[in-house]
DNA sequence: AAAAAATTTATTCAATCGAACAAACTTTGG
DNA sequence: CCAAAGTTTGTTCGATTGAATAAATTTTTT
């Protein structure tokens, strides 16, 4: 009989569950690995088996981050045939559902977006920009069509972010100012966004 | 003849916008006292002298921010006489207006806003709370009147938060992304928030 | 101009950081 | 069942951290 958690593969996921959370409240600099291992019940040399450094380990959860994303956005779906509109609803759905899945991701970009870091510059080559790229050709294609409203795409982009994004990342925020209170709420955050985007 | 910035008043000042530029950049705990002398230029030890740690001197900046905002929308401006209308235009206007005067505002609070640390009650207690609930009473008092968008004030509060903070904190990013392109454009946000929070 | 106070630098301290390494433990394969 | 590979722990290293202290310098006061 096995024991829960014990094998290699899950004591790297136990590392990088901890990880997660730790780069997310304290940054990179903030996070120490030593309080890392002891999120993930483990001894703090381990982690240089599992991950070469500290940097290595950081990357490694955005790795694993946007791999559950392509997982659940499978890049090969076919959407040549959707409208306009709705390939830009199915852009603000997919970026709630996926702020649902990965709370913790808007805090981890932002920690990196404030300065041109390396760990910036390797995370907007590989797994940014191109999804970047495809929600500015939809809000294009969109706007050509009279359906998306007629802002700066770029600016309409950083506005759902932020919307989505202030949302989950003020949660510990609003639970001092306002106790018991939420705005993690799918449906009103959907229907804000939609009415900000579309005309 | 007294060379430029020599005075302990002076320098006191050079070193609170070298501690706002690194505080923002790279977090509380990820900012060095060491760092932020060399931004002053002057030696680490001084900082001890004009704030006793380095919290203190995190408050120091968080106050000084603060009290800007103060001066430039005096408490004692009487507003009675606005209609609910205009008393939420003024908050989204001047709120705009605080982001360019304090483009790392953002970044300061959001560093904060991840986890319930000491700074983040400070912060809330000190500084956040008054401005806060002033702005709820005047959403909530613009939706009686059928003029604010029917959605938690709370929600609303935190949506114009998130798409003015990202503009200013996602700037890096944006200038990776789309190099000289800036969404920090003040017509076109008030334009965009005010279709967000108007009916 | 001399004494006192205020300001700044330079050095030191214990604590903590990421990384490295060796030894011990556990699982796997023959 | 034993050897090899894989996994984990414990300890140590140099570097850096925030803080503390003493000495040096500048400014103010008399």
């Amino acid at each position: 009989m096995n024991a829960p958690e014990k094998t290699a593969a899950q004591t790297r996921r136990r590392i990088l569950a901890a990880a997660k959370a730790c780069f997310a409240q304290h940054g990179f600099l903030g996070a120490s690995t030593r309080q890392i291992a002891g999120g993930a019940g483990v001894a703090q040399g381990l982690l240089r088996y599992h991950f070469e450094t500290k940097e290595a380990l950081w990357k490694a959860v955005m790795d694993d981050i946007f791999a559950a994303m392509a997982a659940k956005y499978p890049a090969d779906t076919d959407t040549s045939t959707l409208s306009s509109h709705q390939k830009v609803e199915n852009f603000i759905s997919g970026f709630i559902d996926f702020f649902e899945l990965e709370p913790m991701l808007y805090a981890l970009m932002t920690n990196e977006s404030r300065s041109p870091s390396p760990r910036q510059q390797w995370l907007l080559d590989t797994h940014v920009r191109s999804y970047f790229e495809a929600v500015q050709d939809a809000f294009q294609a969109g706007q050509r069509e009279g359906v998306v409203r007629a802002t700066d795409p770029v600016m309409l982009y950083y506005a759902i972010i932020g919307i989505v994004g202030a949302a989950y990342s003020y949660a510990p925020e609003i639970d001092t100012l306002r106790p018991g209170h939420s705005i993690q709420d799918r449906e009103k955050l959907q229907s804000l966004i939609a009415d900000l985007v579309f005309i």
